[in-house]
DNA sequence: GCGACAG
DNA sequence: ATCTTGTCGC
């Protein structure tokens, strides 16, 4: 098992991220519609951690958008590249996702983030980062509503309420399931607000998160289980082989 | 100033 | 994110 290595040049502190979170912001694209929902593919990204031994696991699962059957999945496996600070969530787990999405060789459509885009501090969230950075339309998709405040929605599926951060309206609490809590949907990187919620409600027919993000989340605690396996392992068979001595 | 705060 | 048992229900 490779891990990858962290980018030469990743931000170090929290004032050098904030430099290049607004760099970067300059290059976000707000006017496309994007693809529309149920079509092409769609990919799942989440992370695993494991902070006690510095590790971090990715997964991208690229599913069929129409049939949301499994097209193909890829895990990288990283050392943590930044502590959690609120705000600056993507400078935490892109590396290895970035390197994870390197290793498909399918398509990958449509970007489905755990957590937000637009919907952010200084409107640069994850979503909206990992879409710049590879040019693919994405969407974020939280399941919690951050510091945001928001309409509830009534209780039928399908049914939204304005996310609201500092007066404007920066994405959408969308029911997904009827009575169950909603999701928070907003726009990435080339992808209209309207269809972000259409491609969330299309790809979460019976749970309250979608299908892309259910298989990512599964595949990259898989991945973090194998690579500790592997590290421990590998520990055995130093002290075996005298290296530590 | 302090606390809260996507994952 | 992660720490964590059983439990109710489809």
């Amino acid at each position: 098992m490779k891990i990858i290595e962290i980018p030469a040049g990743w931000p170090a502190d929290e004032g050098a991220a904030l430099a290049v979170q607004e760099e970067l912001r300059g290059r976000l694209v707000l006017g496309e519609e994007g693809p529309e929902a149920g079509t092409g593919h769609v990919t799942g990204l989440d992370v695993a951690y494991d902070d006690e031994r510095d590790l971090v696991a990715a997964a991208a699962v690229v599913l069929d958008a129409r049939t949301l059957e499994v097209v193909e999945e890829a895990t990288a496996v990283g050392r943590v590249s930044f502590p959690y600070v609120p705000g600056l969530l993507a400078f935490r787990e892109i590396p290895t996702v970035v390197a994870a999405l390197d290793r498909l060789s399918a398509d990958p459509g449509v970007l489905v983030c755990d957590g937000y885009g637009l919907a952010h501090p200084r409107r640069f969230g994850l979503a909206s980062h990992l879409g710049v950075l590879t040019g693919l339309p994405s969407i974020g998709v939280a399941k919690n509503p951050f510091t945001f405040t928001y309409e509830q929605p009534g209780p039928e599926r399908g049914a939204f309420g304005d996310l609201v951060a500092d007066g404007e309206t920066v994405g959408r609490a969308l029911r997904t399931r009827a009575g169950v809590k909603p999701v928070y949907v907003s726009v990435g990187h080339r992808v209209s607000l309207d269809r972000a919620c259409a491609h969330t409600l299309h790809l979460s027919p019976r749970y309250r998160l979608p299908e892309t993000t259910r298989h990512a989340d599964a595949l990259c605690r898989r991945a973090l289980a194998e690579a500790l396996a592997a590290t421990e392992q590998e520990a055995a068979e130093g002290a075996t082989t005298g290296r530590d001595a």
